[in-house]
DNA sequence: CCAACTTAGGTGACACGTCAACTATTCCGC
DNA sequence: GCGGAATAGTTGACGTGTCACCTAAGTTGG
């Protein structure tokens, strides 16, 4: 259990395996649950970064790094919800390479459905039964994993 | 901010941003430092389960729960790594319907070469910056997310 | 000013995950 | 014991994510 071995420790290992094991079942839930308004969980996530956004629309690159998403899959992704309407691509006058993503009016009607019942599903699951000290801990854990990771 | 409205507080949204984010770009950061060993992180997830059963084999079923897997996913996945030799079906004798999975020694020989690298990885990016107190706090925060989610 | 480099974004092939449907076996009530 | 329900596991089709590679446009040093 010394710092320099590679291993886990118990305590460490109890939460890594809740960890992984909420990596794939809580995304299939909340997909199961979003699934009657013909969003998936990724679309919904597009979606919200892109509605938030001035003038709804954010270049294809500030997309990708606001969902923390690899650019080639964003492009799939847009693509895809572009073919059903959710989502436009213009072109970008500043920068020929550069591209914008907008988000439609149907994107737009599609996710005021969905949001509600997602963001109850959330809070049930997640949120609802932390304390607000145990709520600022998840916070800080959180943020400082995300900045090792993503460096 | 009542508890009736659907919406997240805005403390709840930021801890929501990172754990979503999370989501993506932590598994695809220990995919990459894994594929130097051929692994995927699904491979290294199924060869920890069954290299510390008994006799190091459960039945798919078993492995599946163990996992938080669906049983179609763990069906693809066990063929593929089959094809790879990393682990084997066994027919069970004891329930004519049911397949035992089996670690290979080639399995076993990836996960040990595998494995120090990944648990220090994991140590670093996630908990090496972690107090005793935050870790207590975080493994109760994802054990209840997770009961919650997996019922 | 133009060749080398960098940056924005897209594409194709392939691995992966999910859903629905399927086969084979066991369980259970009568 | 036998017919229907439940259970274990697999399969195929399809949407999704990743890697490697590609094109086009901007940037920079000589």
């Amino acid at each position: 259990m010394t710092q320099d071995s590679p291993w886990l420790s118990a305590a460490q290992q109890q939460a890594w395996r809740h960890w992984i094991a909420l990596g794939t079942s809580l995304p299939a839930a909340l997909n199961r649950a979003l699934q009657e308004s013909g969003l998936s969980l990724s679309d919904y996530d597009v979606l919200v970064a892109l509605s938030e956004a001035d003038d709804r629309r954010l270049r294809v690159g500030d997309l990708a790094a606001r969902l923390a998403w690899e650019r080639s899959r964003l492009s799939h992704h847009l693509r895809r919800m572009e073919g059903r309407g959710l989502v436009a691509r213009e072109e970008c006058t500043d920068d020929g390479r550069g591209a914008w993503s907008v988000v439609t009016a149907a994107g737009l009607a599609a996710i005021r459905t969905a949001a509600p019942a997602h963001a109850r599903l959330v809070r049930e699951l997640v949120f609802d039964d932390l304390t607000t000290a145990e709520l600022a801990v998840l916070t800080d854990v959180l943020a400082g994993v995300r900045r090792r990771v993503e460096s």
